[in-house]
DNA sequence: TATAAGGATTTGCCAAGGCTAACTTTCCAA
DNA sequence: TTGGAAAGTTAGCCTTGGCAAATCCTTATA
């Protein structure tokens, strides 16, 4: 229906969202230049997918959300997909799934959701929309400002930094894993955590991007 | 590396080849105008993809052909892929794979080639180029100008066309059936075969689609 | 051998999506 | 209150890949 860069923007505007994403912010985010951005953003409101206020932002009208919902669902069962039949790892699934997702039916999505048993959560933790764009799990809280010395299970890591990702992969941290917050860093906010009986340290760049929660959902 | 239109256009050219493909030959194929043909067969050259010789026709180049066979190769594994995890039918593979195999990396095409165990053959026993273009399995006859009662194994049926795919699987022809050839019709040139005890007759523009060949491969 | 049909190309058009350079608006800080 | 930086837009250009219409080449047939 819509080209991949049509689809490739509303993402990033669902991302960057929800109301009056800026255009330098979208355009860097797409790695575009302000004037291409500007322009797209022009085309898009012809379409009726956003509202857009000059000088102020764009947002994603009702349509222009659902489209992005449905392309963030199929980016979400890709990367389950591949991580369960292939057994590839968290850290090689999204750049796949940022091709692949443009080149998806609706009957092979269908199919994939159905073979994987509907999932609600791709490798990453990140919820998945369902095929009308429903989103649950938005609960998950950042590490970074949660409470010390409790128990808590790690829901999300992020998706798009293979080397983000490889590092907590080597130090056992993702989806699933257990951990307390022993000590908050004064001025640099970095973490110390204890998995199992082990001790680590987590910067606060990475303790942004990880979330939680306190405790573990069915 | 390439668009998605210079990949399909390499395809077709390899499919209508291998010599002077004619433009109208590869508009009619591609379902475009012969003026868009005539210019994309222009870019092509320029990129050393095709030999063309104006008013004759245009020709893969070696690195064309490799380039064609590179593309083949990702849609009939990822066929192979889709009928093998998901259990899609070989009527409904085709036009998927014809989207997919232009969003999969090298990578991804190893880790799923690996996963199948290397097959040489897709689910339409189209046979699969080996990753540097090596093609086996060109052996195989088309039925309708096979010989009269003998046992004879159906290797290869078409892969672009539904309906016809459905109509083969319906009468139980797939690679891997076994028939022999009762009759042909004179004039039409139409088949009687009989597979297993069943008679069933086959219009002769299916038979030249279908391929088989004398003894059963391993 | 002449001619017409059909294949091939050329010409001129269009939209999508990029870019740079120049200009305009907004808004913060002095 | 105002000057300037940062954000946003506009103008003008480019490439890709489409199209229709006009023209050119080849070839089969009369
Ligand atoms: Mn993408
Ligand atoms: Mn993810
Ligand atoms: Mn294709
Ligand atoms: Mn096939």
């Amino acid at each position: 229906m819509y080209s991949v860069a049509v689809e490739d923007y509303l993402k990033s505007l669902w991302k960057l969202g929800p109301n009056n994403v800026g255009t330098k912010q979208l355009a860097d985010n797409l790695r575009v230049s302000k004037a291409s951005a500007t322009k797209m953003i022009l085309r898009l409101a012809e379409k009726e997918l956003v509202d857009h206020i000059p000088y102020k932002g764009a947002s994603l009208t009702k349509k222009g959300e659902l489209e992005a919902l449905s392309i963030v669902r199929k980016h979400r069962l890709l990367e389950t997909f591949l991580s369960q039949t292939l057994g590839l790892g968290r850290e090689e699934i999204h750049d796949e799934a940022e091709k692949l997702e443009h080149a998806l039916s609706k009957n092979l999505e269908m199919a994939i959701a159905e073979y994987l048993g509907n999932p609600t959560r791709d490798p990453h933790g990140h919820p998945i929309p369902g095929p009308n764009g429903e989103l649950y799990n938005e609960s998950d809280l950042p590490l970074c400002d949660s409470p010390i010395n409790m128990s808590l299970t790690v829901m999300q890591v992020p998706d798009d930094d293979p080397s983000i990702l490889s590092w907590l992969e080597n130090n056992g941290i993702h989806p699933g894993t257990e951990l307390k917050i022993i000590s908050r860093d004064k001025f640099d906010g970095g973490l110390n955590v204890k998995i199992g009986a082990i001790k680590k340290r987590i910067s606060s760049s990475i303790a942004s991007l990880v979330k939680i929660s306190f405790e573990v959902e069915n």
